[in-house]
DNA sequence: TTCCATTAGCGAACATGTTCACCATAGCTG
DNA sequence: CAGCTATGGTGAACATGTTCGCTAATGGAA
């Protein structure tokens, strides 16, 4: 990443201009965000301080609050990339056959993410959880997408005969998310995340709701 | 509350002797306890610092800590018995008919508490969710009676006929839970919880789960 | 080019949760 | 009663997240 010279200035046209400060602001901030980043992975969340992280950064201290609202607001900025590329890969990577396989699928690659270190996941969703301000909107927009993705999979099981016709698929998508984070929930209760057992649970919930023919 | 003067020492019993010690710690814990009670519910939680409080109770700020971890587990501490009591007397005015209108009942207390003060209940729930220590186990164990409790309503559901014989009644526990706790948290995303439209969510939900006769 | 407004960058200062060494007393032991 | 131990009570000290006024440089305006 190379910076442009304060030198060439003037040969730079008025939209390069415009857009060099910013980019040097941007930089800063994939600079603060990389390191964040590092430090939360190797040391943890209460660990990492932002003074320490400042000094990795190469930062002054002050510099990280004109990126990033709070500490919380850092910490979710430096994992939803992670997350999102893991959802978007569990997406690609969908099972043809089934809407269980499929849900199941998904609930795994994410279930194992947090899995990994389950001491930070549960720092990352606590903080994450009713996180306000600008990332909290963009948690809340994920979310949301993701919801529609799910429901997007219904739709298509429903397509295939595989569910009702009469299946409403947003309120499906609902009810597996209500699995899926209590799963989640359960799972990081415990000290180490039994990956397995909440999976079961899932499908044994989804198999329940939507393939029981009760009475 | 009197307390036993010294000079009574001679004519106390040993029982008695070894319980005054004990019985005035229990009383400065109940002093700060209702103390915080009262500035959190006043102020909110972060407002209230651990320094007014221990002006507020007229104790120094470290015998604070001599009685509670640390501020989330005085939350915690300070709510849980309120929220008992909340959950107790849901069970006792329980609709006689309908394990669906038994459950919304129930979730209709709780939810009334939550939505009262959504920002505080959105601290005390984000403190709650992963507690360590003492008081995380207090919780866990409440959460435990509590589905414990359900799924005793579902017994009753499946003896009454209500729901098929083969029903898990502690997995039906477990699927309401999940529904409860989702949306708990969708309810509490909101700056004003809706407890008309979580209520209805919920229904929905069980109807599903429970009532619904796929293909 | 020169001047001006904006803002990234910065760290001292502040607020607050938490720790800890100390004190006084309860309550046991002889 | 006399001495000893354990511990409730205490606030100074500490660590850390966050704020805020300052500086310098950017980039637009005159």
């Amino acid at each position: 990443m190379e910076h442009v010279h304060h030198n060439c200035l003037y040969t730079m046209t008025a939209q390069q201009k415009k857009a060099r400060r910013q980019q040097q602001k941007e930089d800063t901030r994939r600079i603060i965000l990389d390191a964040a980043y590092v430090l939360f992975a190797e040391n943890g969340y209460a660990q990492t301080t932002m003074r320490k992280l400042a000094s990795r950064a190469g930062v002054g201290l002050g510099t990280i609050f004109k990126h990033f609202q709070n500490k919380p607001s850092l910490l979710v900025a430096a994992y939803q990339e992670d997350l999102g590329k893991i959802v978007v890969d569990a997406f690609k990577s969908l099972p043809e056959a089934g809407i269980k396989k499929q849900l199941l699928h998904i609930t795994e690659r994410i279930y194992g993410f947090y899995a990994t270190d389950p001491s930070f996941s549960r720092n990352l969703i606590k903080e994450a959880l009713f996180l306000k301000g600008e990332h909290g909107e963009i948690l809340d927009n994920q979310l949301m997408l993701f919801l529609k993705e799910i429901a997007e999979l219904f739709k298509k099981a429903v397509e295939n005969g595989e569910l009702p016709v009469d299946t409403n698929v947003h309120k499906g998508a609902l009810a597996f998310g209500a699995f899926y984070f209590s799963g989640l929930i359960m799972g990081l209760k415990q000290t180490t995340f039994n990956t397995e057992e909440r999976l079961d649970f899932v499908g044994t919930m989804i198999d329940h709701h939507f393939f029981t023919k009760n009475r």
